[in-house]
DNA sequence: ACCCTGTGTGGAAGCGCTTGCAGGCGGCGC
DNA sequence: GCGCCGCCTGCAAGCGCTTCCACACAGGGT
């Protein structure tokens, strides 16, 4: 009886009447005992006598009793909360590395908040408003583009942080190792014969605070160096890590006075743009021009796109389990930074193969 | 001065250190007034001094004071929290559509939690135990895979619910019309010529929980019998919303004694997949089959997709702009449901065309 | 028999805010 | 010139939990 208790505040005014279900203090009294012994007991903690839990957890799940969240973390003192920050939500990558995230962090009863540096304001405004401050208990920098000092004023509210994408001294992170990852690339298109060959980068105006198109691209000029070839600056072009940039760049290239024979786009969707404008354009890929991208698209694979495979969930996983790690550690005086390489892998199909001149054998 | 307490709780011990920031305590110290004139002021509550307000607004300011979150949500009532239902994170529709919801609920204050039900346990999980209870002031339903019954266990929480996806009677919502979406795609097959047309479609298991793909089932059929063509049971598979499951439903289709000369897939993704097996069969699109999706996938254009359009991120917006008015209309009486349909549009591209037997025109 | 330990439990003080209520103060109407 | 009404402001009671502490009690050593 007396689910709803007639004492308490007193007001008999407009309360918004949201269906009042049990507190813990209904399922102390429904039990007889004390609400901490509920709290003990519902939550796994030591001292309390087996069948005295029992009793309690009975009488919580017959009342449908769950803890509020927003109580427990106020008291507790843990928002039990995951920042994610992110350029954007809703493009193939981000959305892949918040489905991994979340689902780690959902098993270890964490929710995750995402932030967004490229709405509007961009990453000035977050750095400005640091939004996540009281808010996380954690934070994952995925691709963040923040300078130094940007960077020390995100960490100097003391929020534990781990980044994703590239490595910063002080913080653990995870990342690909993007210039592996393009010499992976770029060794496929040289080892095919190619000796023009385009890279199709990142974003036109902030080279240095993306380091994940810099490195790509530092990974491209290796393997121009390691196949004996010249680095040619008119063949690099900002793509913006869409399909839509790609398309673009594409245009640019294909106007030189003369057009490289393969293409290294830096993503599968810029890579997929960049294909469509070649066959537009008349040339059949991959006999007049190869294209390899980075990722592994969902869709690569029916496009029969080229590629450097990453797992981008199991990336979002584990960066969060990362992160879930630090903050359980965080009084250990930590030796080492975690620095993590996550593998990527070549998929050939078949959007690359021999460049036109010595194309004897049709495709691969 | 003192902006670290010394007395407090009193605990010595290994209270976790995190860099303690300023409570509205330390700002009402500081600008010599009560708490609550702070909590007034800072909220642009009225009944506040304009030269009081001023005065707290700058030491607050000053000391980079930002409201705790937990606590304000603890002692207002409100979570400001909106629950996502989504079958799944990660997945190109799902993506846009959170990215729409998360840019109007920041705006307006809210966090976007969101809750998958394909996951382990998926929707019967999900209904069990209810896991938005106490955390969220409102949930958007979007493709709830609920069968009456766990509709109803979900609204007895008393959560305003708003869906997406499909409408349902006493609950407000926006679906685009997908029976008329259908149509348009079928439609505009039908009138190229094809008399032979399949329908990749949803998940084989559950159709009767899952509306999207039923009702474009429907539109299939009506347009159909619009053009007098009868319909073939044989030309219908599922395709599981993947482009994996597009490509698998080609194969049966390309299998079958008289193959379809047309495709329509109730998703971009399908249609790629699909696609991809009928040129690996050496079938030429849309010489030998036409193929058209539904969507506008951000890659469709770069893939020179036919497609039905629908704005994606915009529904997700207007669909949070709907339950955050749902939400302060909670006392009025609803004369009526909210059932907004959201347009569609048909993108003639490259995949589609007259079928093989009268071809006179290369292509459209 | 005694003290000491360990286990189980309840009381109560918060966590950092919001908000109902009461009270002080000045200005206006009559 | 007095009362009344508003406008500001502060007090204090929560919001629903967690956790520190005190305490009661049972059992083992010496």
């Amino acid at each position: 009886m007396l689910l709803v208790e007639p004492v308490s505040g007193g007001t008999g005014g407009g309360r918004r009447c949201t269906s009042v279900s049990a507190t813990i203090e209904d399922v102390a009294r429904a039990a007889q005992v004390s609400v901490a012994t509920v709290s003990r007991a519902l939550r796994g903690l030591p001292n309390v006598a087996p069948s005295t839990r029992e009793r309690v957890v009975a009488v919580a799940s017959r009342m449908d009793y769950v803890a509020d969240p927003t109580a427990s973390r106020l008291a507790g003192g843990r928002r039990m909360v995951l920042g994610l920050v992110v350029p954007m939500l809703g493009q193939w990558y981000y959305a892949k590395l918040f489905s991994g995230v979340e689902a780690v962090a959902t098993v270890a009863g964490y929710d995750v908040l995402p932030f967004t540096t490229s709405g509007p304001g961009g990453s000035e405004r977050f750095v400005r408003t640091l939004p996540f401050r009281k808010r996380v208990d954690g934070l994952i920098l995925a691709d963040a583009p923040f300078d130094a000092q940007q960077f020390a004023a995100v960490a100097a509210t003391g929020v534990p942080i781990v980044s994703l994408g590239s490595f910063t001294p002080g913080v653990w992170g995870i990342a690909v190792d993007n210039a592996a990852a393009a010499r992976l690339a770029v060794g496929h298109l040289t080892g095919l014969g190619h000796t023009r060959i385009a890279l199709i980068g990142g974003i036109p105006d902030d080279p240095f605070r993306f380091s994940v198109p810099v490195d790509r691209f530092h990974g491209y000029q290796d393997a121009l160096e390691a196949a004996g070839l010249s680095y040619d600056p008119a063949l690099v072009v900002p793509g913006n890590f869409s399909a839509e940039g790609g398309a673009e760049a594409m245009h640019k290239l294909l106007a030189a006075p003369t057009p490289p024979t393969a293409v290294f786009a830096c993503s599968d969707e810029m890579a997929i743009g960049a294909i469509q404008v070649a066959r537009d354009a008349g040339l059949d890929v991959p006999r007049d021009l190869s294209v390899i991208g980075i990722d592994d698209h969902d869709i690569s694979a029916y496009v029969g796109l080229t590629t450097i495979r990453q797992d981008v969930t199991g990336q979002g996983e584990r960066v969060a389990q990362l992160l879930l790690e630090h903050l359980e550690d965080r009084d250990d005086v930590q030796v080492e930074d975690v620095h993590e390489a996550h593998p990527t892998r070549l998929v050939v199909r078949r959007t690359t193969g021999p460049p036109p001149d010595r194309a004897s054998h049709p495709r691969v």
